[in-house]
RNA sequence: GGAGGCGUCGCCUAGUCCGGUCUAUGGCGCCGCACUGCUAAUGCGGUUUGGGUUUAUCGCCCAUCGAGGGUUCAAAUCCCUCCGCCUCCGCCA
C-alpha cells in the first residue's frame, strides 16, 4: 500500500508510475474523491460521537426529571451516531479497496513497459562454446537422470506434474548449495529462519501475494491458510504490527523454507525437469530497514545474491526489470539469469526487490527515527539459492562423458569432486 | 478433542463480581526540567498506538483494555464467537 500523504501532495508522480506500469492512472483521482469522502464523513461522525459522551456524562450525574429528559435526548442521539459510524466505515472501506488497487512508486530509472522491456545491468563470464570443444550439452534432465538424481516420473506418480523427487547425489548438491548459502548469509550477519510455509490470509495479503499473484497461491480452504511460494511471505508477516528497533542497523534475516507455487497459466511451459516446478526450496534474504537506506541496502543485496552465484561458477547476465513486471510492492527488481546452455539463453536465479514501504505499511511495521516518531519501515528481499540452480550448475559443468565438475565451493560441503554417471 | 484459569497503553499491576465520577490506578523503566562541585538521591512534569482538525506550534476531538460482533442512552466491566498463553484429562505421530 502506498502513503496517501504521497499521493495527495504528489499526485502525478503516482500517475506516472501507474503509466510506467501500464496500469490506470486515473484511479489517481478517484482515490483523492473516496479520501476526501473519508474524511468528511468521519468528521461528521466523530463531532456527533463527541456529543453523545459528553451528554451520557450528565446522564450519570442528572436526576429525576432532567435524567429521563436527557436520555430521550441521547436515545436519538444514539441512532443517528450509528448511521455515521456506518457511513465512515464504509467510506473507509472503499477509500481502502482504491488505494490497495495501486502498485508501489517505481523508483526513478525503472525501465518502463513490460516483461521484455527489461535493462540490461551487467553481463558476468561467457558463456562456454561447447562447439569448440567438441560435443553436445545434454539438458539438465538427461545429465541428472545420468547421474541417478532425479526422479520425474515417480515424481508425477506421487502427486503430479511438475512435482519430483531430488535423489542421491541430487539432494546432497542442494544440501551443499543451501549450506553454502546459510555459511554466506551468517557471516554477512543475517539471522537464520526456517520460516511457517503456511500463514493467514492477513499475513498473505500484507505481504502482497493475494493481488496479482492469487492465482499462483494454494489455499487450504478447509483451515483458511495459505501455503507460501517464499518464505519472504513469512519473513514479511514476522514483523507485522509491530515497531521494530532500527537503531543499530537494518535487521536481516536468511530464511529457509520449501515453496510451493500453482504456475497456473503456464502450461506447456518449461515442462521438462525442474526449471518449473510446484514446490522446491529456496534460501531467501530479508531486510527492515530505514527507508532512507532501502536502495543502497538494495545494492548490498544484489551484491550478496552475485557473491553466491561466483560460488557456483556459472555466467550471468543482471537486468533491471521493466515497471510493468515489477509485482506491486516492488519500486525496483533485480534478477540475476544464469546461461543455461541447453537453452541457449539466460533464466533467472535470483530476484532482488526493494519494497520501500510498501509492504510494510499494510502489515503495519514501523521504527522509531532518530527524533523518537515512528515511520513504516522498508522491506527488501533477494533470493541467495534455490533448487533451480541445480540446472546451471549440472549443464555448465557437464563434461562429454555425462558427469558433472563439483564447483569449488561446493565441494567441502558436498564431500565429491565430480559427479559421475552411474548409466 | 474435553474441563478450568488467564489476556489492561515497554515490563509488572489496580479496576471487571455490582456498567456512568475511568480523562484506565500504582510501581519499575525511560525522557525532560529543577536541585546538586560530579555521580547518586530527591522533587516536579511527561511517557500506548492510529486517525481527524489545525498545521509554524500549542491545543481540541475520535478510536484503542487479545480480535471481532452484540446488548445499552452509556461497556475495560454484561453476552456471543474467535485467537493466544497456562494447568489438568484424553488421543496420537
Amino acid at each position: 500500500m502506498i502513503d496517501i500523504k504521497l499521493l495527495r501532495e504528489d499526485p502525478d508522480t503516482v500517475r506516472a508510475s501507474q503509466r510506467a506500469r501500464g496500469e490506470d492512472a486515473g484511479i489517481v483521482d478517484q482515490i483523492l474523491a473516496a479520501e476526501e469522502q473519508r474524511r468528511s464523513s468521519l468528521t461528521a461522525y466523530e463531532q456527533l460521537r463527541a456529543e453523545q459522551k459528553s451528554i451520557g456524562k450528565d446522564v450519570a450525574r442528572a436526576q429525576g426529571e432532567e435524567k429521563q429528559a436527557l436520555l430521550a435526548r441521547t436515545k436519538d442521539l444514539s441512532a443517528r451516531v450509528k448511521e455515521l459510524d456506518a457511513s465512515a466505515t464504509a467510506a473507509q472501506q472503499e477509500f481502502d479497496t482504491l488505494l490497495k488497487r495501486v502498485g508501489n512508486i517505481i523508483e526513478p530509472g525503472v525501465p518502463s513497459g513490460g516483461e521484455d522491456d527489461y535493462a540490461v545491468r551487467e553481463i558476468i563470464g561467457t558463456p562456454r562454446d561447447f562447439a569448440a570443444e567438441g560435443f553436445e550439452p545434454k539438458d539438465h534432465l538427461d545429465l541428472a537422470e545420468g547421474l541417478d538424481a532425479l526422479d520425474m516420473a515417480r515424481g508425477a506418480k506421487v502427486a503430479g506434474s511438475r512435482f519430483y523427487f531430488l535423489k542421491g547425489v541430487g539432494a546432497r548438491l542442494e544440501m551443499a548449495l543451501f549450506n553454502v548459502a546459510m555459511q554466506q548469509a551468517v557471516a554477512a550477519g543475517f539471522v537464520p529462519m526456517i520460516t511457517p510455509t503456511l500463514v493467514t490470509p492477513q499475513v498473505m495479503a500484507g505481504a502482497g501475494f493475494l493481488d496479482a499473484h492469487a492465482d499462483e497461491v494454494y489455499r487450504l480452504e478447509a483451515d483458511d491458510l495459505y501455503l507460501t511460494g517464499t518464505s519472504e511471505v513469512a519473513l514479511a508477516g514476522y514483523h507485522a504490527e509491530e515497531i521494530i528497533d532500527l537503531s543499530n542497523g537494518p535487521i536481516r534475516y536468511a530464511g529457509s523454507s520449501t515453496c510451493y507455487r500453482r504456475e497456473a497459466g503456464s502450461y506447456g511451459k518449461d515442462t521438462r525437469g525442474i526449471i518449473r516446478v510446484h514446490q522446491f526450496n529456496k534460501i531467501e534474504m530479508f531486510v527492515y530497514c530505514d527507508p532512507a537506506d532501502a536502495a543502497a541496502e538494495h545494492e548490498r543485496l544484489l551484491g550478496w545474491e552475485q557473491q553466491m552465484l561466483a560460488n557456483i561458477e556459472v555466467p550471468y547476465r543482471i537486468i533491471d526489470t521493466a515497471a510493468g513486471d515489477l509485482g506491486g510492492p516492488a519500486a525496483r527488481k533485480y534478477d540475476c539469469e544464469a546461461w543455461v546452455p541447453t537453452q541457449g539463453r539466460y533464466r533467472e536465479l535470483t530476484s532482488t526487490s526493494n519494497c520501500t514501504t510498501f509492504q510494510a505499511r499494510r502489515l503495519g511495521t514501523r521504527f522509531r527515527d532518530a527524533d523518537g516518531r515512528t515511520q513504516v519501515a522498508a522491506t527488501l528481499n533477494g533470493t541467495l539459492a534455490t533448487t533451480r540452480w541445480l540446472v546451471a550448475i549440472l549443464e555448465n559443468h557437464q563434461q562429454p562423458d555425462g558427469s558433472v565438475v563439483v564447483p569449488e565451493a561446493l565441494r567441502p560441503f558436498l564431500g565429491l569432486d565430480v559427479l559421475t554417471p552411474t548409466r
